[in-house]
DNA sequence: GCGCACAGACCAACTAGTCGGTTTGCTATC
DNA sequence: GATAGCAAACCGACTAGTTGGTCTGTGCGC
């Protein structure tokens, strides 16, 4: 624990330059060499390349999954689990940024066998969206017309697509992103009547009520 | 015109094998085996690899530019301009979906005096949703308090998303989804006013006034 | 008979992965 | 607490296969 493993190292340094150049952009020898390892060093750690790969897509899908699912639990009404989800989502850019980035960009190229696994766990994270989407009409809190799978894989595009323009050191921090992210999605689902609630439009950045 | 050139007939090939397998998954021997060619084919019409893939960037982007441009001088106001816009950008889709699934994927891999145009073009489109956002927001159309990059950004993040999901031949059709997709949008970025306004409520999915 | 469009064998460069060997750290023994 | 033994961690030269790109043609329209 006193100092970085080696794979550690490898899989921070491999992060870097995938995000910079893309998985095919950097050899095994440019990583072994930023990183002051060795090809043996490396594939003592990993099987192959592509293990690397996966190992840096399971990470993040992991965690963000993770993070869903603890959300969904904490809290009971569909409103502050969206968004609980949406900004814990929102989050984990400011950690995993290059996973979500190699992610989003490289997902093609893992071999089916990790593909297979990474897809799973992908699905399973629509799947929580479309379910707080439908609790949240069922509850008529968000208006009916609002078609479940569009407005769900809206969300994830939105903010995954963060990844192509999100800089830590930008003008708004992470919880202000998440806070407008919050506010934009609140606006297109909620019903009149349940932006009326005091307990919901605390979610959004103006209450409708105020002027 | 007669028939197909060889030209367009490896494009299409390399289109339809770079959606399936990335950029670098796919030979220039197994587009030219693909679709009848050879070696000197290819590089009788193609300068290298790298150009071609320039070639779809390209054709992609000056299309959905030319559109947004041609729906910003068609319309007068904030909110057709918008939802002309985005009405576009869907339908693009419907011909363009393994141009846009490379443009989305590849474009790290872009030469850097490629990859400058086609970020030129790139930035010139999200400036005019930002300007529409602006000028929506100025007349009053749409909510002080949105934060015009974010939910331009989300925009463009959500529709491009459709590259990760659209199905040609899924349940629901490009004009449904443009649609779909304009009433989430506006139902974020309308004042009450606006929404209360006949002329703009009919982008929506159901006017307010109906209940 | 000239040049444009294309064919296909060939090449040089690159790269993931291997393999025999060395170092490091831990443990048991005296 | 020195040492021997051993396994895991790590090194780096080498290889086999792959791939973008070249080059010498060849057929064909005008």
């Amino acid at each position: 624990m006193v100092e970085k493993q080696l794979k550690d190292r490898i899989i921070e340094t491999a992060l870097t330059l995938f995000e910079k150049y893309g998985y095919h952009g950097v050899t095994v020898d440019r990583i072994v060499a930023e990183c002051g390892a060795s090809k043996g060093g490396f594939y003592h750690n990993f099987k192959s390349k592509d293990e690397l790969l996966y190992h840096i897509h399971d990470v993040f899908i992991t965690y963000v999954l993770n993070k869903a699912q603890e959300a969904y639990v904490k809290y009971k009404t569909p409103t502050k689990r969206l968004c609980a989800i949406i900004q814990s989502f929102v989050r984990v850019f400011h950690i995993y940024k290059p996973h979500i980035t190699v992610f989003n960009q490289e997902a093609a190229y893992l071999k089916p066998e990790y593909a297979e696994k990474i897809n799973a766990k992908r699905e399973q994270y629509k799947q929580i969206i479309f379910q707080v989407l439908r609790e949240g009409i069922e509850a008529k809190q968000f208006r009916a017309e609002v078609p479940v799978e569009i407005a769900g894989l809206s969300i994830i595009g939105m903010v995954n697509w963060m990844y192509k323009w999100y800089k830590p050191d930008g003008p708004m921090s992470i919880e202000q992103i998440a806070t407008a992210f919050n506010d934009l999605i609140l606006h297109s689902l909620l019903t009149e009547e349940a932006k009326r609630d005091e307990d919901i439009s605390s979610f959004l950045l103006s209450h409708v009520g105020d002027e």
